[in-house]
DNA sequence: CTAGCGTAGTTGTCTAGACAAGCCTGGTGC
DNA sequence: GCACCAGGCTTGTCTAGACAACTACGCTAG
């Protein structure tokens, strides 16, 4: 029945992550020493265990007072989405796309620097129209690093990302800048946008742990059907849907 | 001369955030048995501060290997801004306000939901041209919770959150939706925008660590000369500045 | 009734070890 | 030259304690 799991504290933390369910914001979680004892490991152990609950902002800790249950954010995460596809999802949406445009290109200065290689060099580039539930949400672009140009053979309707996956690179951090500007003639007819329509415009650099850069792309959005939401945290933290 | 410290660990990170700006991305770090025979304290200790470090995603770990020291995020995050004062001086420029109103009033219905108080209560409230460098960039219109009404009157041309601290209320926490729209003709005027202009509309709730909603904030930025930069990371996290 | 104190419980910091698991390197045997 | 293995490095997991700092609560003395 149980499973087999390697560590003592990821089998405390999926208990608390139980408890912290089940209880509401405010609650008092068990403490240390009696987690402890509950689960036969040292008081360290047990304290891993709720540290990483900590950092996820499930619950908050008191010197002196205990443990407690914190409140839910909006919508819970569980991890920073860097894909279209992911961030429909969890909004209960089905992602599709249409491609516009796929092959290799002249890459643009903007490109260049973003990537990290010589402008003018010959790159992979895909640009999709974006449907959230079959109604067009917006139009990528988006430029690949000579590294895992190979992706674009794999790509279908599905996720860039899961083919990323798919040939061992790990996306794990990025840069993204929002702003808004009118819509162009181009993207009023693609997205179905009124004569007056704006688009919110996100430019974005997807790289490894290590800092490679994997990914460079430009989205706008059809801005009367598409919001950010965000989540902050004032000492570290926070993420993006 | 040093500091007095209370935790060794803080002493131990200090340190390791000296060489983390010396050294270049992806060079290795002292492993943890060398940190705590340096620092002569046992290597949990020495762990404790190198942990601290890759939370705030300035190294990163690979078992067997070594410890490394990340690539720099464009700008460094020192903590998520939630306010508006921050944001600017973290780009160097100078924040200011003038007071368009400020008093009294019925809140709305959505800043009801949001702070969780009953429709058509008194609330304070507070709209202001915001400035960067004396440039127009936003216009905000923040409605605050009862419980931090009194801050109202603490404001000159400064930050509501300095206010904040004063009163001994932490935001911690905040959740906010960003879309765009073409501006009105009010918004054109005080923002100085074009016949097209657009704005990005951000709303804004912001928590106390309990979860306390203290102030419902919603500001349109002139769109075309403000940006909306964004760190993400997949597992956890992330700012917005 | 109130002010102060002590006690028990909590999280925070720290020790001095242990073994496991992943990684690299150098040497050995073929 | 090449494959394999052992040793030594690294981080990951875990123990069984210790004392400090902080909080809440009840008791006692005034």
């Amino acid at each position: 029945m149980a499973r087999a799991v390697a560590n003592r504290y990821e089998e405390i933390a999926t208990h608390l992550r139980e408890l912290v369910a089940e209880l509401h914001p405010g609650d008092l979680l068990p403490s240390e020493t009696e987690l402890s004892r509950q689960f036969g490991v040292s008081r360290m152990t047990a304290r891993h265990a709720v540290q990483i609950l900590e950092r996820e902002h499930l619950l908050h800790r008191r010197k002196g007072r205990g443990t407690f249950v914190s409140p839910k954010p909006v919508p819970r995460l569980l991890g920073s989405p860097l894909s279209f596809t992911e961030s429909m999802q969890r909004r209960g949406m089905e992602a599709s796309s249409r491609i516009l445009e796929l092959g290799y290109a002249e890459c643009a200065d903007s490109d260049a620097v973003a990537l990290g290689i010589d402008p003018g060099a010959r790159v992979a580039f895909l640009e999709r129209l974006r449907l959230a539930d079959r109604v067009p949400m917006a139009i990528e672009r988006a430029v690949l690093a000579p590294i895992c140009a190979g992706v674009i053979e794999a790509i279908g309707s599905g996720s860039l990302h899961v083919a990323f996956e798919a040939m061992g690179l790990v996306p794990s951090r990025a840069t993204a800048r929002v702003r808004a500007r009118p819509a162009t003639e181009r993207e009023r007819q693609l997205l179905e946008l009124a004569d007056d329509g704006a688009v919110l415009c996100e430019r974005r650099v997807i790289f490894d742990l290590e800092g490679t850069p994997l990914e460079h792309t430009e989205t706008r959005y059809a801005a009367d059907r598409y919001v950010f939401d965000v989540m902050m945290y004032r000492d570290q933290g926070g993420g993006v849907t």
